[in-house]
DNA sequence: GTCAATTCACATGAAAGAGACCACGGTCTAGTG
DNA sequence: CTAGACCGTGGTCTCTTTCATGTGAATTGACGA
């Protein structure tokens, strides 16, 4: 009797599992599964494109786009991934071209690239005619046919333009040893309307489009990916079908859902509890929102914060329609309060602009009339997100 | 009443400057054999 | 003789200023019906 209990509570807890989680790494957004669901179409184009060169033969520029988390970045690195195996005159490198400290400049992209050829190249300091001089003796002194995957190329070239991209479509022409195809990848649809025209024909020889996963999509993949990364039995029903249905709102982003149910796990871990249920969904997709925001806002320049408090000050005084005059009236104050140096109109205008981008305020200009030009501006964030960001601007003595 | 001109309050662009960072080569200095 | 410190030079990078040009509709004022 009493060897019956013992051997109870052992398989009870064998078979009810301590953890939520099997494998965590499987929900993030860098995880490449082994299979793709729902993207065979495109897989089996990027690779009928590339296959030739298996062969040593070059092969077309290929450009992928579509809306994020749309299966573009797994599927050209699972590709590539896969030639690489299969040939030992294949190297991929991928670079992602949006990561901080690495696409602000043509050096620096270079300067990444030549690195992962091994080379050890200084941050800054040498010519930038001297850095493509590097890159090309790497590429020329490794002797394969490289693929270069640039994702977010679109922050690239917004940043610094496409001439890079021209120079890196031209570099096969000098090169006799190597080949060098690019995969572009891109979520802004339109971002090849405003490339140069040579760059256009050169990137662009094949294109892909990755239409959004619709929410059963999501669901399946959920469901696929929920099966390696949480263990069986620890998921409410539902839940996967309301992530799914969180993401399938914005535009079907897969990186969402996936987003979402790891949060929610790791939210009810915290809690202690060993299912996740809906609830915790609920509570991911509000954290979700603040983290994004509260994280940007604390990586802003004291200048971009001194707007941003003047921003917050006028609202809180219940102002409406205000102005970027109305704000640089409130900036200077405080910019002198706190001993900060003061910029100029245009400077906070830019600054202004560069807060709107990244969805910490809203503008839009609009045009008063006889009463001039500005941009309209208003703070479109939760109460609990504004008082997470007032704590931050309270901090650095902004308000 | 209609219509073109005016006007406002910035937006938006381009260029250039300031100050930080960094690599590199040359020179100096102190330590070692 | 050599390793390391130090300096000047020449380059990039980021943030900023200065100057210039653009913009869209309310307002104005001339004009004609």
């Amino acid at each position: 009797m009493k060897q019956q209990t013992l051997q109870d509570i052992f398989s009870n807890y064998i078979q009810t599992p301590t953890t939520i989680f099997k494998n965590k790494d499987v929900l993030s957004p860098d995880y490449i599964p082994e299979i793709t669901i729902h993207r065979d179409e495109q897989i089996k184009q990027i690779a009928s494109i590339l296959s030739p060169i298996l062969r040593g033969l070059k092969v077309s520029n290929i450009f992928l786009f579509g809306k994020t988390g749309t299966g573009k970045t797994v599927c050209a690195k699972q590709v590539a991934t896969e030639l690489e195996k299969n040939s030992k005159k294949v190297k991929v490198i991928y670079l992602n071209c949006k990561m901080k400290r690495v696409s602000d400049t043509e050096y620096r992209i270079l300067a990444e690239l030549s690195r992962s050829f091994g080379k050890t190249v200084p941050p800054t300091g040498l010519p930038t005619d001297e850095i493509y001089r590097i890159f090309y003796k790497c590429i020329e002194l490794e002797n394969k046919s490289i693929i270069l995957i640039l994702d977010e190329i679109d922050a690239l070239v917004k940043k610094i333009g496409d001439g890079i991209l021209y120079n890196l479509t031209r570099i096969n022409q000098d090169l006799k040893n190597s080949k060098i195809s690019l995969i572009g990848i891109s979520n802004d649809t339109t971002f090849t309307e405003n490339l140069d025209p040579r760059v256009k024909s050169s990137l662009s020889e094949e294109e892909i489009l990755f239409p959004p996963y619709n929410a059963s999509q999501i669901k399946d993949i959920l469901e696929q990916r929920s099966l390696d990364a949480i263990n069986t039995g620890c998921l409410e029903q539902g839940v996967i079908t309301k992530c799914a249905a969180f993401a399938a709102q914005e535009h079907g982003d897969a990186r969402k859902a996936l987003d979402l149910l790891r949060i929610a796990a790791e939210t009810a871990e915290r809690e202690g509890s060993l299912k996740v249920l809906i609830k915790h969904v609920d509570k991911a997709e509000e954290k979700l929102d603040l983290d994004r925001t509260v994280e940007i806002v604390k990586t802003q320049p004291k200048q971009s914060l001194a707007v941003l408090a003047a921003t917050i000050k006028l609202v809180e005084a219940g102002r409406k329609n205000i102005q970027t005059g109305d704000i640089f009236e409130v900036y200077q104050q405080i910019s002198t309060n706190t001993g900060l140096k003061n910029l100029t109109q245009r400077r906070v205008s830019d600054l202004i602009g560069e807060l709107d981008m990244l969805g910490i305020i809203n503008t839009r200009v609009i045009s008063k009339g006889r009463y001039g030009r500005t941009r309209e501006i208003r703070l479109l964030l939760s109460k609990q997100i504004v008082e997470k960001i007032k704590k931050v601007l309270i901090e650095n003595y902004l308000l």
